[in-house]
DNA sequence: ATGTAGTGGGGTAATTCGGGCT
DNA sequence: TGTGTCCGAATTACCCCACTAC
């Protein structure tokens, strides 16, 4: 099945991230990033890939939040929710 | 989408609080403010969400709303749509 | 084949991170 | 409780030039 295989420079997936397109060499350099490489040496990255670190970072199941507008409070240590893959 | 999702740095942010960077990460650790992360562990803010704070429309009565409006109609229109047509 | 734009690699400065303290 | 500053460490941004992509 087709997952949006739409493959992105790192130009554009720096410009998604608001870094510098050698920054987003330097993740695929680092392995954090799946990348295709062209003959050239030019490296490629999926639109699908991008798009799951962009914001869904832990892909969870993103609850209908339409009978809960009036929590302001972040007593919710249940989970806040995105526990990215954080190891810094 | 055209909501103005452009990233800013902490220290975007923090200028146009007039606080330290810290402090706007102490807000996102806080969960007070939306914050993507970058494969790297350095954290973007959302200009849309940053501006909502700075007119004060995020803390009115109890509109208190800093959850992602997740639109999860049929279509996936949650990408940019057509950005670059046949680049490479 | 030539030209423009983007990309790659290396190196250095600036920013941000994380925790703890005043 | 919330903010600002300290430290060390990692990550990121911008500089150069050479090569690739169209």
């Amino acid at each position: 099945m087709d997952t949006g295989d739409r493959l992105l420079t790192p130009g554009e997936v720096a410009a998604l991230f608001r870094v510098d397109p050698k920054t987003v060499t330097r993740w695929a350099a680092a392995g954090r990033i799946g990348s295709i490489r062209t003959p050239g040496g030019h490296r490629r990255f999926r639109e699908s890939e991008v798009r799951a670190l962009l914001e869904g970072e832990g892909m969870l199941d993103e609850a209908e939040d339409v009978g809960k507008p009036r929590n302001v409070g972040p007593a919710t240590s249940t989970g806040p929710g995105p526990a990215n893959a954080g190891m810094y």
